[in-house]
DNA sequence: ACGTCGATATATCGAAGTGATATGATGAAA
DNA sequence: TTTCATCATATCACTTCGATATATCGACGT
């Protein structure tokens, strides 16, 4: 899940570890953060993969500093931290590989993982790099994994067994998976419409 | 938060393994299913610190089969295995201690712990086992945490550096997140009119 | 009578994630 | 000028996950 989080963030543009924690709530509407302790971890082993690169320290926001010798290299990391804006701890930038944008592909469209809500929504923040068919079945296998889940959780709320504190538990899971299902309703009404008009300008 | 959820179960009655997986679905709203890969080494954890404690194979439905020598429980083993209904393979069922009992308040009134959407469910689903004030609190702290939510994802929905299906992602995380903060506010006011009840009968 | 499927049940293993902690630079405020 | 908040990477112990192995039983079809 993780790796996939990080090369869409990585397919837009560079980042370095710490950044990556952010935009993850920011674009990709991760509600519980990620740790760092989870995020460097993925980055190495994304890197050892071959899916992603480090980064030469990039040229500041003022250009043509430096261009590529090992020392120049060197000089333009200590310009970098203490230049304007951009100072700070040595940032370790990735960039993502074409063997990584391969596998980005593979795993956002991967049918055998059971998608929860965390890497659900993951997958429709990033579902401009899914094909509209692939879409739609993303949106209709998660459909009916909530269908499942409204039927437990109604008999849950109606469950005499369970206090009142447990039924509101279930009764609130139960309207939670009701909007839920009508957000899913409305984006596949939406690939729906978009098609037609597809059609249509085709004919 | 495993803990507070087993030790919970086992505050009501005493569950083997297996059976625990199933309640946290049932009883306590878990979404997404807790593996046995966590359930089992936490059972054995628990047992370890003395919060819960093996119980010899309970007599089956029939009552009074075996009363206590170890070859009798063995015998009620086999029994057990081979009798009506309860079959299967042998169960470990597992029964909370007094020391258990101490630190499951201990646990679920811990304020210093940051509540996400899983553990607040949790807590709210046990929250019987609360003194009112502290179930305030909880609601209270929750309250707090999803309102600086709500903000971030609002942000996010009206980003428009984001895509269509990204701000779609942000918009449904704020009517998520209102949704909880309705069920939240709803639970404050039950506790509140309950307490009036309460003084009410008082005087 | 036979096989085999699905549910019940415990257990273990490698890989991944968490939460805490360490380290250190920078800019802004007190 | 010290000190605080933010930025940035890294590591550690522990927990959790997902897959897999093993085994029993009831039900179902053939």
């Amino acid at each position: 899940m993780l790796d996939v989080a990080i090369l869409g963030l990585l397919m837009d543009r560079d980042h370095h570890g710490y950044e990556i924690r952010s935009q993850l709530r920011e674009r990709l509407g991760d509600s519980e953060s990620v740790s760092f302790g989870s995020i460097y971890p993925a980055l190495a082993r994304l890197e050892r993969h071959g899916l992603v690169e480090a980064v030469a320290p990039a040229a500041p926001r003022s250009p043509a500093i430096s261009t590529g010798s090992l020392a120049g290299e060197r000089a333009s990391l200590r310009t970098l931290r203490t230049s304007a804006g951009l100072g700070r701890r040595s940032r370790k930038v990735y960039r993502i590989t074409e063997r990584g944008r391969q596998e980005f592909h593979a795993l956002l469209a991967d049918p055998t993982t059971v998608d929860d809500g965390r890497t659900f929504s993951l997958r429709v923040a990033l579902a401009r790099y899914l094909t509209p068919a692939l879409r739609v079945r993303l949106l209709e296998r998660r459909r009916q994994d909530l269908l499942e889940r409204l039927a437990e959780v109604r008999q849950g709320a109606d469950n005499p067994d369970l206090d009142a504190y447990a039924r509101s538990v279930m009764s609130h899971a139960a309207h939670s998976v009701e909007l839920d299902l009508e957000w899913i309703d409305d984006l596949l009404s939406i690939e729906r419409s978009d098609s037609e008009t597809f059609a249509q300008e085709a004919k």
